[in-house]
DNA sequence: ATTAATTGACCGACTGGTCGGTATTATCAA
DNA sequence: TTGATAATACCGACCAGTCGGTCAATTAAT
């Protein structure tokens, strides 16, 4: 259990399962198999981590956390109008995740644990804050725009960022299941409509 | 082995399988609770699956096979301006999904299959090919509204639909994930937006 | 009676987790 | 410095339970 406090090693160890369960999914990932990739005896890995789902959640926690330091990173770092930055978050998050593909795996793994582990609702809770703090940042982005002027007040910015999150989502997920697909082209060309539609000024009433 | 022609029992096991696939997941699912499940004897099974595998496989096809035709039989339905119709498309999608959230575990499943069970491809190859046939669906249906003069011929129609495929995704997802969150009210609010921006005549040249 | 269909007890391969024992490092007295 | 002792970290053989798949026996159909 984990009363070893050596950072070192536990990450290492988080390190090699994310490769194996990447590669291999949880079930078919073998304990043993993540010892041998991080290069220490199986029985260590007991020492850092009470189980396998124990350690399952552990990659998954590790990698919401880069991704989410990540991206309030970039965002920081963006200038000029609305629009163009919120273009610019599209760009940026795709580029993040299209190098690593072989991730993606993971992420399902990670989506199906919420579904069906025993531990689904730390998985499903921690998806869902997520969701809601990315979509939270994105209607900032929105509404600071419809402040500045660059949108419509009509546009509700709430509902607009919630589906952008998934539109990205789906892009990379149709590069993984398509390698003549290009996200980057498609999502630049998605978004430029989308800007277009939210510029307007006359949006009438919702239905 | 499958050498029995009882297409009748063939489904039960399926609908069986369904619902403890779904409940469980694949790994967690035991082949003698498919077996109780359907009312029969756990060797049965045997003879009309090659495997548990072949049998996660089939419940995939037929539901598959079961949405696309779905859709089709409603998209031959429509009428009027494309606009409407894509808006129509999105409420559709959503609402044949919306009172089945009990089967996202089950697609869950099957994308975590895509990636790394033995029969990958399999899967893989089955879901890129239901992207691919829905996009066109929805291709085919933009550049109608392009033909009619509904929306400018500077909307790239293919590019549009595979960003929408997996908007609408998305929204199911969070919806799942947050009982308080309302797909169609998001997807309506959204299309409105996203349909203005493709009326637009004077879109310039996508860079 | 003969064939076809069904069954569930049984098999054995597999694996998560344990635990007794070993190796390594720290502490400290001489 | 060194040797002894203790504490910590590590290891992997082993165990106990699980579960997909098989097949001899049973039942139903013709």
């Amino acid at each position: 259990m984990a009363r070893i406090a050596d950072p070192q090693k536990r990450s290492q160890i988080i390190a090699a399962a994310t490769a194996v369960f990447a590669r291999k999914g949880y079930s078919r990932c073998r304990i043993i198999e993540v010892a041998e990739a991080a290069g220490i005896g199986k029985g260590t890995i007991y020492e850092y981590f009470r189980s396998k789902e124990d350690l399952f959640f552990a990659v998954f926690e590790q990698l919401m956390q880069e991704t989410g330091a990540q991206m309030t990173t970039a965002m920081k770092a963006m200038q000029g109008p609305a629009a163009d930055r919120l273009a610019a978050v599209a760009d940026t998050v795709i580029r993040a995740w299209l190098p690593r593909l072989d991730l993606y795996s993971l992420v399902m793994e990670f989506w199906s644990a919420a579904t069906v582990s025993p531990s689904r609702q730390h998985f499903k809770e921690a998806f869902r804050q997520a969701y809601q703090h990315f979509g939270q940042v994105l209607t900032t982005l929105i509404q600071e725009g419809q402040v500045a002027g660059e949108f419509s007040m009509e546009v509700d910015a709430r509902k607009i960022a919630a589906a952008l999150v998934g539109t990205w989502d789906a892009l990379l997920l149709q590069a993984w299941l398509n390698p003549g697909f290009n996200p980057l082209n498609t999502s630049e060309a998605f978004m430029e409509v989308l800007l277009r539609g939210m510029r307007q000024a006359d949006v009438k009433e919702s239905s």
